[in-house]
DNA sequence: CTACATTGTTAGGGTGTTCTAACAGTCGAG
DNA sequence: CTCGACTGTTAGAACACCCTAACAATGTAG
């Protein structure tokens, strides 16, 4: 089994990987606070194990265990964060943090239970995809809000690098996963919307809010 | 917050100490299964952060910090095992493991929420107490039942050493907390008794056994 | 196409935790 | 009281992971 650091590499490795599959040995150390030579040398280290492959000056690339791998580690994140919040109450924008510490927990039998009890979801409480028990990860169809036209009614299926602070946002102005927007205006000068929420009250976002609300065209 | 490796040292140190609160370096290296080497520059190590009183040649003594902090440890993992007992669906054999890893998210939330979901418990499956969050443990009133005589009426209130094969073993003969056993013979040779269980079936278990079932003489 | 900024690498070192081999202290049996 | 068994200690080294300082390669802007 993976230790802890090498699973918090391959999920590193897994959430910054591009269209190509490719990440930067940069990426990867500010990512993870790190330094670059410790990235470099734990690259080296992660290409003799067969997670990824790994040529001087070149970009990092997954192997299919290297990717089966992360994935399995994401999955245990999010079976626990939607475990957390399902069956013990936590709040959307606390359990980050605590799945952070549980999903380096070796005992299968135990993220297999959360999954059992929280009925086989297939994306966690930010709306992002749980991959299966072999590493597969469904791709959702999604687009940015910020991307949506005017007139368009969209309803929100997800979120892109959720934080603390943009969850805390969305509660403030009671916003969750399955809520409709109708697009009424995009202002161009500094591309803030003015949506319809919930069919109900008119609010403004900035455009740095709409780029992280990913939503699904058939309201 | 200590490490990993500290909390497992200080656990270990914690349920290895005797009435005199004193425990032998090959004590630790046993139960830890790591070298006497190791033990010891980790006993420096220990002390250097006050977790311990350690003189050459000397057994070692957790100080109050010390006590404290293995008793937040074993609460933890207490707590954790009430979870996967009660709210998990687990059996009673199949928790320490699990526990064994959980015990070891810095989390106090997910802790404190444990312990509100299982309604506060004092004790763990296995009857042990379960210290207080200032790391407090209350004695429980109970023998062996290898001590109890002919005549006597007892409870079952807790286990000594409880081992998976112990648990199975309970587990196949129908035994559990709170059940009744009313002594009907003590073997001189062996050590081995003769009980009626839930007062209804007589069963007769090996004196390893009955050293192992601590119990309560008020039935 | 050179120069600079960015990115990646090497060298060398530090901490935490572990080990084996060899030696030293302690304590009970005779 | 001495001997042997056990227990504990020292020395020396390994591995995983991290760092800083210095240097090398890459790629982009002028």
């Amino acid at each position: 089994m993976a230790s802890h650091t090498v699973e918090n590499y391959l999920k590193a490795l897994f959430a910054l990987a591009n269209e190509a599959g490719e990440v930067g040995i940069s990426d990867l150390s500010d990512h993870l606070a790190v330094s670059k030579p410790s990235v470099n040398s734990m690259a080296k280290a992660l290409q003799q194990d067969g997670f990824l492959k790994y040529e001087k000056y070149k970009p990092l690339r997954l192997t299919a265990k290297g990717k089966k791998a992360a994935a399995l580690v994401v999955r245990k994140h999010r079976l626990t964060e939607m475990f957390l919040v399902e069956q013990m109450g936590f709040g959307w924008d606390e359990v980050h943090d605590i799945a952070e510490q549980v999903e380096h927990v070796k005992a299968p039998a135990f993220f297999d239970r959360m999954d059992e009890l929280v009925g086989f979801p297939t994306v966690d409480p930010h709306g992002s995809p749980i991959p299966d028990a072999q590493g597969n990860v469904l791709e959702i169809d999604c687009v940015k809000l910020s991307e949506c036209a005017v007139g368009e009614k969209v309803s929100l299926v997800g979120l892109s690098q959720s934080s603390k602070s943009l969850l805390t946002f969305l509660d403030s102005h009671g916003i969750a996963l399955g809520h409709t927007f109708d697009v009424r205006a995009v202002e161009p000068f500094d591309g803030s919307m003015t949506v319809v929420h919930q069919g109900a009250t008119d609010q403004t976002f900035s455009q740095k809010v709409c780029e992280r609300l990913l939503v699904n065209k058939e309201a």
